[in-house]
DNA sequence: ATTACCATGATAGGGATC
DNA sequence: GATCCCTATCATGGTAAT
């Protein structure tokens, strides 16, 4: 639902002053005074210290002990921002267990096993007062805290300490620092993808007791050195995959497989009988909130378990549009809603091409035996293709051999083309598009073309989510408040609205501005008797906004959003990245916000 | 083997601004 | 006329399921 967030984000990048002020706050309890007189000096930091900073500072910022991230970043490698999240949410899924700061001796202790790495340089533990001496472990604590606040690596600001001294001027660890980093720096490919899947293991042994309640994550990739993965050619990308793989197949076996369902009919379709599926929430599944989270169905192997296994392990529904309207849409859709009693949206929308574009049926020939449309996608066809498609038909006076209704159907099928004219095929317009898609007619319009393509590309399927969300009529009667994240054009008020249950306080961060504008405008034609809190970022969508909102509205009912596909979907032949690309990686700031608001919810109950 | 896929990057041209 | 920004156009090929 983010489809300009590439663009955007360049800007956003760095964009991150004003929130480090307002965590300044609350990280500032457990900082060491003093210590912020280095932050930001630049001085001293390389660009992979200061990266490696904000990462820690954000984490910590966001109630995981510090020396919880420290540890989570060099378990899984600082490029591994999906891995060190999952490692520290490990501990939040213990929240109800007794809270206990880690122990004095488990401080320097913890980074033993990480500074392994490095033990050929330096004896980390045979420097004296390790142990007993506990006034010199506080002051070596209070400098490895600050070296490391300062962007260092723990293992290496402790090695630091260990080899220079504790009294040595900082400049002088600092400068042991940057050579241990970039020996280090070579090694970090292969950590990165090594390190994947035991981080959590090994963090569990060092701190089997401790848990936190955390509130802020950030799993940007925008913090490290732009695009250090790309920087790998192809044969070396295949490799790490098959590294992957390899590794999968010897670690987790069978289960991170999850089964596509077919047909794709999620949990039952309406006005079918079909047998009533019954689910059993996990319990910390259980709202309020509600929550309900989109992403395509067809993603890289093992994303989906992923992303159940943040989203409290709740099964995925995948459902395919083509159910619904006359369009396919595969998707996933995890969420803690009722699945009995649902209904559709009415009027039921026409399930055929011909149907939906009677208008068409005139000029369809009978060997194009599409009765309905692919995924509609956020680019369409060109202008040559749909010339030569003409010029290729045009040499036959009645039925063109196979071999040419063969090209023609694979170019139709391929970019969703109509037929418009005698041998004459066109892309679908924005208005068709978002009649297909359930959207009112011109909801789109008064943007550029490409621009309304990009949003419909990237929205819901009105008419499937809104019979997910049906059942919340009877359970809000008097209406709801929303918070939508990846917005986008507002599929999800938009479905709401159709079921006509009231938007009381709807909350929408969107990226793109002419996104927001169109929901914007839809609120007000729409005569919405509600408010509407309109924002950009979903990584300004800190504890302190989500604390006021749910002051003011009294708690939200519904958490919605689909994040950004970019790096999931099939048709991204450049950075189908998975969960850690640079946009789809998002996806762990819903996460983040999601848990902020049910563990917030919860403390005021 | 075939099929489908919420895409990306390079490029060119129109229009506004200086 | 030089430059920038916006928009449109086009070619491009990898993954996983069937």
């Amino acid at each position: 639902m983010d489809p300009n967030g590439s663009e955007e984000s360049d800007s956003l990048d760095w964009n991150t002053e004003d929130e480090l002020e307002i965590q300044e706050t609350s990280v500032s309890a457990s900082r060491i005074p003093g210590q912020e007189v280095n932050r930001g000096s630049g001085e001293t930091s390389s660009s992979s210290g200061s990266s490696n900073s904000k990462v820690i500072s954000h984490f910590v910022g966001m109630g995981f002990p510090q020396i919880m991230v420290v540890k989570a970043i060099e378990e899984n490698g600082e490029d591994n921002i999906e891995a060190i999240l999952e490692t520290l949410l490990t501990y939040s899924a213990l929240e109800n267990s007794p809270r206990e700061p880690p122990p004095a001796s488990t401080d320097p202790c913890s980074f033993d096993s990480a500074s392994n790495s490095l033990d050929d340089v330096s004896d980390v533990d045979s420097s004296p007062g390790n142990e007993g001496n506990k006034d010199h472990l506080s002051e070596k604590d209070k400098m490895l805290s600050l070296l490391v606040d300062m962007g260092y690596l723990a293992d290496e600001a402790l090695m630091a300490i260990d080899t220079c001294g504790l009294d040595s001027p900082i400049a002088e660890l600092t400068d042991f620092m940057c050579a241990a980093q970039m020996a280090k720096e070579a090694d970090a490919h292969f950590r990165e993808f090594s390190h994947e899947d035991d981080g959590d293991a090994h963090l569990r042994e060092l701190f089997p007791e401790d848990v936190t309640s955390y509130s802020h994550a950030r799993p940007r990739n925008d913090y490290f050195p732009r695009d250090k993965k790309r920087k790998l050619n192809k044969d070396e990308r295949q490799k790490s995959r098959r590294h992957i793989r390899s590794e999968k197949k010897q670690t987790d076996e069978d289960e991170d497989m999850l089964n596509l369902p077919n047909p794709m009919v999620g949990f039952g379709l309406p006005n079918e009988p079909w047998p009533m599926v019954h689910r059993t929430l996990p319990e910390d599944a259980t709202g309020p909130p509600y929550f309900y989270y989109e992403n395509v169905a067809l993603t890289p192997k093992g994303v989906w378990s992923k992303i159940s296994r943040f989203l409290y392990d709740v099964e995925p529904e995948f459902v395919d549009s083509k159910f619904f309207c006359a369009a396919a849409r595969k998707r996933g859709y995890i969420h803690n809603l009722p699945i009995h009693n649902r209904c559709p949206l009415l009027p039921i929308p026409p399930l055929t091409i011909q149907k939906a574009l009677p208008s068409s049926k005139k000029w369809w020939p009978s060997w194009d035996s599409r009765t309905q449309f692919n995924c509609l996608l956020t680019c369409i066809g060109s202008a040559k293709l749909t010339d030569r498609i003409r010029k290729a038909l045009e040499k036959w006076d009645d039925e063109p051999p196979p071999n040419v209704q063969k090209y023609v159907l694979e170019e139709c099928r391929r970019w969703n083309l109509v037929w418009v004219g005698r041998n004459k095929v066109a892309p679908l317009e924005p208005d068709e598009m978002e009649m297909l898609l359930g959207y009112p007619t011109d909801h789109t319009r008064g943007i550029s073309r490409t621009d309304r393509y990009k949003a419909l590309g990237n929205s819901f399927q009105v008419d499937t989510v809104a019979y997910h969300l049906s059942v919340l009529k009877d359970l809000f009667p008097s209406g709801i408040n929303v918070l939508s994240l990846f917005s986008g054009i507002g599929g999800a008020e938009v479905a709401l609205h159709r079921l006509g249950i009231p938007l009381k306080n709807v909350v929408s961060v969107e990226i793109s501005e002419t996104n927001r504008n169109i929901l914007h405008s839809w609120w007000e034609q729409t005569n919405q008797q509600g408010s509407l809190v309109e924002m950009a970022d979903v990584q300004q969508v800190t504890a302190q906004r989500v604390e006021q909102w749910l002051s003011s509205f009294g708690g939200f009912d519904l958490v919605i959003g689909g994040s950004p596909c970019n790096n999931l979907a099939g048709g991204n032949r450049v950075s189908r990245d998975g969960l850690e690309g640079k946009q789809s990686s998002l996806f762990f700031e819903y996460i983040r916000i999601l848990d902020l608001v049910r563990s917030m919810m919860r403390r005021y109950r």
